[in-house]
DNA sequence: TACCATTGCATACATCAAGTATGTAACACA
DNA sequence: TGTGTTACATACTTGATGTATGCAATGGTA
């Protein structure tokens, strides 16, 4: 039956951003075919270039894709948490593991840089680090941390945890390194805090 | 004058290497065509490929040029610092300065890892990176800061002046940024000091 | 309902860059 | 002086991006 053509246009992008997601995922946004990854979802480059532009455009929307995940995930992680303090860090730890999947280590942390440049120039703004900067905001805001500019603190955050990531991801033992990266990251941390 | 073979071949290399600097800090590692550079240096392709293998080969060289060229401007803060914990600061506020740099954050800090993938699994080793581990075991040795893992917060803290620096490099206003980054980390090491 | 403009996507083509294979000339060493 | 090797150039193959064009289906309009 003949589906309204709104809903094809949907599918078609989600399609597209799909079969793109496995490729830059597995071979790397320069190694992956824009014709391979078409033909993997059943369609051609005309319709890649008529939705997004081009190659980049097509990077980019996986990775508002993908940003939108994480941020969900994280806003998951800290309303769990029982103070904004715990969530704070918990968040952290959070985003170290997902930065551990190849996925969105590949995509978003080594190639979506490389790429399009600054994650906060991205189109998808980076949903993810204004939900860092935020926890950071409030822990100032209630006085539990020291008054540092929150923007500035959360990228340096940011790039901690993610340098982290990169190197839990090819440490001999992983599980090792994880600990110990957050055994380092919660005391880095402390010193964020107004009574230690 | 007929000079000496390996001399010939010394700066052959290194006039590859120094058009590729150039060529991947202006246009980046992707859009820098191998014909181009090699043209610029008054060389061809073949040349590249003797000496270097391939693309990657010749950015691992060039990657190799400018960490060294990095680990000796940190060794050169380090040592004229009046304490270790004060060369640590200063080291780090360095990192951060030359992070901002074009040519080091395009190729050694975007594309490197993109391409090439971890740092420290470089040829080069990014000795860069032993140098801020190496001044951090230094602080846990003599009791001025937690023994916490000197690797695993060297990847931290590395990866938060990286994040800096991009912050910067594409703040509307950079100075005002720097500052701002500075304070925050410094606030962060802080939670490094046994006493505060 | 018949027509038409627009849109979604495919096809065909031009361009260009990477890698490889081969050729050549100069050098080192015997 | 001759010969094997090294340093580099040239020629060719492959494949990927981008663009221009073509076509068919859709949705509005008379």
């Amino acid at each position: 039956m003949a589906q309204k053509r709104a809903e094809m246009i949907v599918e078609t992008r989600s399609k597209l951003i799909k079969a793109a997601r496995e490729a830059f995922a597995m071979k790397g946004y320069a190694d992956s075919s824009m014709d391979e990854l078409t033909a993997e979802a059943g369609l051609t480059r005309g319709a890649l270039y008529h939705h997004f532009g081009g190659k980049k455009g097509l990077l980019e929307a996986v990775i508002a894709q993908i940003d939108g995940e994480m941020t969900a995930r994280l806003s998951d992680v800290i309303s769990g948490a029982s103070s904004n303090w715990e969530g704070f860090v918990e968040e952290s730890i959070a985003y170290i593991k997902m930065a551990l999947e190849p996925e969105i280590q590949r995509i978003v942390l080594l190639d979506g840089p490389a790429v399009l440049g600054d994650p906060s120039q991205w189109p998808s703004q980076s949903a993810c680090m204004q939900s860092t900067q935020h926890s950071i905001q409030r822990l100032i805001d209630e006085g539990t941390i020291r008054a540092v500019d929150a923007e500035a603190t959360g990228r340096l955050v940011m790039g901690a945890l993610l340098g982290a990531s990169l190197w839990i991801a090819n440490a001999d033992d992983p599980h090792s390194a994880s600990s110990k990266a957050i055994e380092s990251f919660v005391t880095l941390a402390s010193g964020l805090l107004i009574e230690g």
